[in-house]
DNA sequence: AAATAAGTTTAGGCACGTCTAAAAATATTG
DNA sequence: CAATATTTTTAGACGTGCCTAAACTTATTT
């Protein structure tokens, strides 16, 4: 039986499954904001569906199936995201939690459908590739956290690490946007912070932990 | 608490409210296709809540406060349904499943954004008035069923009082749609039956109970 | 008005997804 | 390697919304 809560622990296991080895039981309860019971409950429900394959103590892994269901759900959330923000006109901090409600609505045909009114886009807003029908995506970028830039590189803002609100309000704050290129005058080394030129000449620095969750494309200089 | 279940519950109950004077537990348990038991349960949780007036054997009644979560409910279904017609090109038909899903979705910010997106529309892709921000709507139209008619009698077709899947598949086949405008050359005595003339010079018969169905407007002949 | 029919409510259960507290297994540390 | 800490699992409970069966109220017949 698929449902809400069912799609969102697959999303979560696909997500976590990309950083690390195994996937562990915590991992999901902090992703989803829940407690660890919860999750072991869960993971019993989606193993017996097939989804799954859970070993106790020993952490889980997706079935090609769950992976599908995965993808699936993935792709409707970045779908919807860009129609929030291409549409609706929304800023790309905002429009998450919607998102989390539309990618449970609808099949296939629909999610079809609103990717050919989109135009089937790439990215959504924030940056992160749209799976298309097939669960595939090519992404030729090679992208980098602009923490590892060195001054006197030119970089181009292309995602963010953390789509969180907070942090997108920051970004908006600092004038940071995806497509905006900027020039790394400076590092400090005190704490990692990064002095950056804006095309209009104005500088402003950024903090480490900022700079990590920017993904950037580096452009020769 | 305003869960989904709640919200179709203050949806079906102002559908209800329109048609007969008090809303009996059974119609409600037939419109949303649960058990009077499971309705009597319900109803007592949204008493509590302040949404509905209930005296037990006696039925029910919107408060102010219902009606304006059941009509915003029923404005975002109606917006959703306008949007997968018009945007996503569904047909007529197969809209409302999903319109279902999509009205629970988001709060009035995302709602008057969908509805602006839309060029603010005042009927859905049935007809009905979708009703504004404040849950007020104007239909200066003079609608009758189509069963009204009589012979000689020019109608346009401007909505239905069936939404359903079935229904309006045979409005499909027999190439019925909004704003058609047609001749009602005859009516059979013995069952009602309506023979009508399309602008093609074209006509066909249609059943009693589907002219009752069909809401018109009639031109002057 | 009494008997029957129809509609409504209560009582008791169930599935889902969550929780807390306690037990069990695995990791880490001295 | 034994003791402690951490993680995971089980056990038992809860709220939501649904169900069936039985009791109760209201409406309709005769």
């Amino acid at each position: 039986m698929q449902t809400i809560s069912r799609e969102n622990y697959l999303k979560a296991i696909l997500k976590l499954e990309g950083r690390a080895d195994i996937v562990s039981n915590q991992a999901l309860a902090d992703k989803l904001e829940t407690k660890p019971a919860s999750v072991t409950s869960m993971l019993h429900k989606l193993a017996d569906e097939g989804w799954v394959k859970h070993e106790a103590y020993k952490g889980v892994q997706l079935t090609d199936e769950g992976k599908g269901i995965a993808l699936a759900t993935l792709r409707k959330h970045r779908l919807w995201e860009v129609f929030l923000v291409e549409k609706l006109n929304f800023g790309w901090d905002v429009v998450h939690q919607w998102a989390e409600e539309l990618e449970h609505i609808g099949g296939e045909e629909l999610t079809n459908r609103l990717d050919a009114f989109l135009g089937h886009p790439a990215f959504d807003p924030h940056g992160d590739p749209i799976p298309n029908a097939l669960g595939k995506w090519k992404d030729g970028r090679n992208l980098v956290q602009a923490s590892q830039a060195e001054p006197g590189s030119v970089i181009l803002i292309k995602g963010v690490l953390n789509s969180g609100e907070e942090f997108l309000q920051h970004l908006n704050t600092m004038h940071i946007q995806l497509g905006l290129q900027l020039i790394v005058v400076q590092r400090y080394e005190f704490d990692d912070g990064l002095v950056l030129e804006w095309p209009d000449g104005r500088q402003a620095t950024i903090s480490h932990e900022t700079a990590q969750n920017l993904l950037v494309e580096m452009k020769q200089n």
